[in-house]
RNA sequence: GGGCCCGUAGCUUAGCCUGGUUAGAGCGCCCGGCUGAUAACCGGGAGGUCCGGGGUUCGAAUCCCCGCGGGCCCA
């Protein structure tokens, strides 16, 4: 076996897998019971970076998991194609800023064919560099894409089956809309866009009517809205001082008063009089813009004061603006009081012809303009600046404008209860995130499912033109078909987009001529109706209810208010319950300071070059195992390499190392069972064993709360502390021996270990473990054509001794304290003591007992001696530590048997060099000489000449002038001058197969 | 304004639910060792007011309360 090369290795994993089509016997069912996944489908725009390999790993892992379990699984791919991110990012690429521009310039159907071509892009991108190249194994062949026609349906499909239990309404209602995208946006776009922004902060005087010279002192960070403000309200139980302000007076709350004007610079005001908030209802005010904006000459009834409990007594003045167009409480109170609701604001965020003077005025452009009038006609108290957090558009960064407009609107606030039942039933991990997202659902609102969009999944919802009360909802392409009378020449796909839908027509004998209402539908429909669209589930009934509700789905923390809940809330709509079992909550990934990845900060870590730079199952090793699935991931590049590249070379290097031995001696698992050796295994044999099955016990139960990290770390952790440092060290000596065959215990327990270490290792680092086992396992067993094809083995319980790890674990402890115990005297390892004394309680020694030779081993002390009273090594002779109630003693001196074989030790360490510099086969042979001014040199290569030879493998090792000709090389040992000279011997290496 | 989470060594963190050895790792730093799988590795050391304060308790990183600081969500 060659040193680990992870990227020639991951490139002929791939090749082999490809040749042998190992993903899809993987995927073929083997009449197992089933574990549906349902993939959440990547939206097609932008390259994918660490945080989406993140999510996807652990679909990864999670599937091969449970594939190895025994499960079949069922993991078809999906992609969400359709919105506005797409819309925009063509916008980009053809110049254009506005709807209006790609009708004139472009036209719809180029446009929505441009919105294919970059989804094609995309696609291919996330194919390779988010699916096949790391590993994830998803059925892309059959994945659905969300704009299909057999998709769109779907989404047709529940929004007929929400008319029809009376949840689809239309509505007038203020909502967020982005004046750049030109649609509203729904509450949970909102919630993703929240950012610092700086706004003005502006005061203004409300003349009170009679010319009594009072105001009403109001304050808002939005000027413009200021154009469509219809009355002002205070809060009906509050305080509000008359100040007295030179000469005017304003109303002001009384416990904001002094802040308030603290903030205006004013020093010499007084309270006159304090009224409660009910006593100001009805008074009248001038509307400050009412010569610039001529509507309002039409509400003066209107602009009077009201009162709402909303009113804060944190910020403001206690009295604030209401512009019912503008605001959602504004609205309601607006419908409260019969205000009118003002709405002059366009969907592109610009005023029209009714507000006057600000009419073609974008409402940044309108806010300075009111500001202007208002300080012109004396009416701005103040005009500063605040940084707060605003909503703004979580495409394009635009901040959103409120504005009342028309929309269609599922009812999910009907549905709480239904809702909160489904999750009743859903099993939420980390647990923690389970109460956000009860909570989010048991306050959910009504959904804006309409968009004032293009590339979309036009709304399926039909007017008559005769009477517009008259609607028809249409669920399938059949149904189209059916009621159509004129249809264009399409296929499906076009057919169920803009513009080609709306040459459909439509009569009815009701109605002669049915219009189609101009709205796409919220993209988080189409990801939402997944759990059924994807298998075209109703006319793939039998697979559908085998799947549904799905097993598991898993995604980032955002997806609670997207993709978790529109997937519940088209479930419950439709059928009442949740479409799947369990929920696995990811945290986000940041960069290495904690810092959110933004290509603004330029911090972003893309897929592609991570993967090129790491390798695929470094990157996994590190993604699947620093930080627990629901956190924060902190990606720092070096990290990668230091957790991830160490230990798989140590995973490697076992394995070579098991390879070479094993083949030089001709082992044949189907020869040498263990089952054959039991009676002769070592104890560090049997510990080995029971560890390698508690290990898989462990994994059972971790991954049982999907404690992915922990899991992924148990199984490394094995491999490099139990297996490598600790066991391989032990049996070294054993493998190198030739006098007995107890080589080949080592070597059937080591196979045993190794091949169920494999299939542990198979889900986090799927290529490396394939490739061992092509080389390893398949050296041996050739039918065994692939990891990811096996299933784990049971726990074979009968090999696990708990108590036999305990006292692995302390003896362990103990070779630790005599390791820091040399340390402190300055004695190598190498160096053999006489003795090591451990003193510890009696049942601490009976653990210890049967482990003495694995101490003496590690110690490399010729004996150990257990005892429990502190006065065994408590002479001069000896030094000590202690650590827990377990003290360690080692004597100080040496004596001169031991000096010598320290002496031969040292030696034979330098030849191990000189054989390796030689670059000589493990099993070659060779010839030594040795020539020193040292006596004792001398004496101990002379005495010890048949350990030397052992240890070094050769044929002759003698006290003299190295050979003419040979390598030579000169050495200090212990002050005295060694040269040595070692040659390739003719004798023969070790018997082989 | 409300809710949730977090604060442990220079950095990243385990432990906290279920109170009880001397708070455990990794990285970095310093020292040493090993090397017939390993361009590897191993061991040791220094480094901690477990955010602060109060309480419960024989005993608190752990449970409770109050602050402070940070994050997320809702309004």
């Amino acid at each position: 076996m060659p040193p680990l090369d992870v990227r020639r290795i991951e490139e002929e994993v791939r090749r082999y897998w490809r040749e042998r089509r190992i993903p899809v016997k993987w995927r073929t069912p083997g009449g197992g019971r089933l574990f549906s996944f349902l993939e959440g489908p990547p939206t097609t725009n932008g390259y994918p970076h660490v945080g989406h390999l993140r999510g996807r790993l652990y679909k990864d892992f999670v599937l091969r998991y449970h594939r190895m379990l025994g499960y079949d699984v069922w993991a078809q791919g999906g992609w969400d194609e359709q919105g506005l991110p797409v819309e925009v990012e063509v916008e980009k690429k053809l110049g254009v800023r506005t709807k209006r521009e790609i009708y004139e310039r472009f036209g719809l159907e180029r446009f929505v064919e441009e919105c294919n071509r970059l989804v094609d892009h995309y696609l291919e991108y996330w194919k390779k560099y988010a699916t096949e190249l790391i590993g994830l194994w998803l059925d892309l062949e059959n994945a659905y894409e969300t704009r299909r026609g057999r998709y769109v349906e779907y989404v047709w499909y529940v929004i007929k089956r929400a008319w029809e239990r009376g949840l689809l309404y239309e509505g007038y209602r203020v909502l967020p809309f982005c004046p750049r995208c030109e649609t509203a946006l729904s509450d949970a776009e909102v919630d993703m866009g929240y950012e610092e922004r700086e706004s003005p902060s502006i005061y203004v005087k409300l003349r009170v009517e009679g010319g009594s010279g009072e105001h009403l002192l109001v304050w808002t960070t939005t000027p413009w809205t200021l154009v469509d403000n219809e009355a002002v309200a205070v809060h009906p139980e509050a305080e509000y001082c008359l100040a007295d302000v030179g000469g005017e007076r304003w109303y002001v709350a009384k416990d904001l008063a002094e802040r308030v004007m603290g903030e205006l610079g004013l020093q010499s005001w007084r309270c006159v009089e304090v009224r409660r908030g009910v006593e100001l209802r009805g008074l009248r005010y001038e509307h400050p813009l009412a010569e610039e904006v001529p509507l309002h000459a039409e509400h003066r009834e209107s602009h009077k004061v009201l009162d709402a409990e909303f009113v804060s007594l944190e910020e403001g003045t206690g009295l604030v603006h209401i512009a019912p167009g503008h605001g959602p409480e504004d609205f309601e109170l607006g419908v409260r009081y019969g205000l009118p609701v003002t709405s002059t604001v366009d969907v592109d965020g610009t005023f029209d012809e009714r507000a006057g003077l600000f009419k073609g005025l974008s409402v940044n452009e309108a806010s300075k303009l009111v500001v202007d009038v208002l300080s012109r006609k004396g009416l701005l108290v103040k005009s500063g600046k605040v940084v707060h957090r605003y909503p703004h558009c979580w495409r394009c960064g635009t901040p959103l404008v409120y504005r009342a407009d028309r929309q269609w609107f599922i009812a999910m606030s009907l549905l709480r209860e239904d809702l909160l039942r489904a999750l009743d039933s859903v099993e939420v991990f980390p647990r923690v995130h389970r109460n956000r997202f009860e909570s989010w659902l048991a306050n959910v609102k009504d959904w804006t499912i309409s968009r004032s969009r293009i590339w979309g999944t036009p709304l399926p919802i039909w007017r008559c033109s005769d009477d517009s009360s008259k609607i028809l909802v249409i669920g399938s392409i059949e149904e189209l078909k059916r009621y159509a009378s004129k249809i264009p020449d399409v296929d499906e796909d076009r057919l169920v987009h803009r513009p080609w839908i709306d040459e459909v027509e439509i009569g009815t004998p009701d109605c002669s001529r049915w219009v189609r209402e101009p709205f796409v539908v919220d993209v988080w429909l189409d990801s939402g109706v997944a759990w059924i669209a994807s298998v075209d589930g109703l006319r793939n009934g039998e697979l559908f209810e085998r799947l549904f509700p799905y097993t598991f789905v898993t995604e980032a923390v955002d997806q609670t208010r997207g993709w978790f809940y529109s997937l519940i809330a088209t479930s419950v709509v439709d059928r009442g319950v949740a479409p799947y079992r369990q929920i696995l909550v990811q945290g986000h990934v940041l960069d290495k300071f904690g810092r959110k990845m933004s290509k603004h900060l330029g911090n972003v870590v893309y897929a592609e070059e991570a993967i090129k730079r790491f390798g695929v199952d470094p990157l996994r090793l590190y993604l699947l195992s620093r930080y627990p699935p629901g956190d924060s991931f902190m990606f720092d590049p070096e990290e990668v390499r230091r957790l991830s590249t160490g230990a798989l070379n140590i995973v490697w290097n076992v394995f070579r190392f098991a390879a070479m031995y094993m083949d030089l001696d001709g082992f044949s698992p189907g020869v040498h069972r263990l089952s054959d050796y039991l009676g002769r295994l070592s104890v560090e044999d049997e510990w080995i064993l029971s560890r390698v099955n508690s290990v898989m016990a462990e994994l059972a139960d971790l991954m049982s709360r999907y404690e992915i990290n922990r899991a992924v770390q148990l199984v490394v952790d094995f491999a490099v502390e139990d297996l490598s440092r600790t066991y391989l060290k032990l049996v070294r000596p054993r493998v190198w021996s030739e006098v007995s065959d107890d080589r080949f215990v080592v070597y059937s327990t080591l196979y045993y270990v190794l091949k169920r270490l494999l299939k542990l290792l198979a889900p986090v680092v799927p290529h490396v473990a394939e490739a061992l086992w092509i080389h390893f396992v398949r050296h041996f067993e050739p039918e065994e054509e692939s990891v990811h094809l096996t299933r784990f083995d049971g726990v074979d319980e009968g090999m696990r001794k708990p108590q036999l790890e305990e006292s692995f674990g302390t003896a362990m402890r103990v070779v630790g304290m005599l390791a820091s115990l040399r340390n402190r005297m300055g004695l190598k390892t190498r160096w053999p003591v006489r003795e090591a004394v451990v003193v510890a309680e009696e049942g601490v020694l009976r653990q210890l007992e049967p482990l003495k030779d694995v101490v003496s081993r590690l110690a490399n002390a010729k004996r150990v001696v257990l005892a429990t009273d502190p006065s065994a090594c408590r002479s001069g002779d000896y030094e000590s530590a202690q650590e827990g109630g377990v003290a360690v003693c080692l004597p100080r001196g040496i004596d001169r048997d031991l000096y010598m074989e320290a002496l031969a030790r040292e030696i034979v360490r330098r030849i191990q060099v000189m054989r390796k510099e030689m670059d000589l086969g493990v099993a070659e042979f060779i010839e030594v000489a040795v020539e020193s001014d040292s006596e004792d040199v001398v004496a101990a290569v002379r005495d010890l000449r048949d350990y030397i030879a052992g240890e070094v493998r050769a044929s002759e090792v003698r006290v003299g002038e190295p050979w003419e000709g040979c390598f030579v090389k000169t050495w200090d040992v212990e002050g005295a001058t060694v040269r040595i000279g070692v040659r390739r011997s003719q004798g023969s290496g070790r018997a082989g197969p």
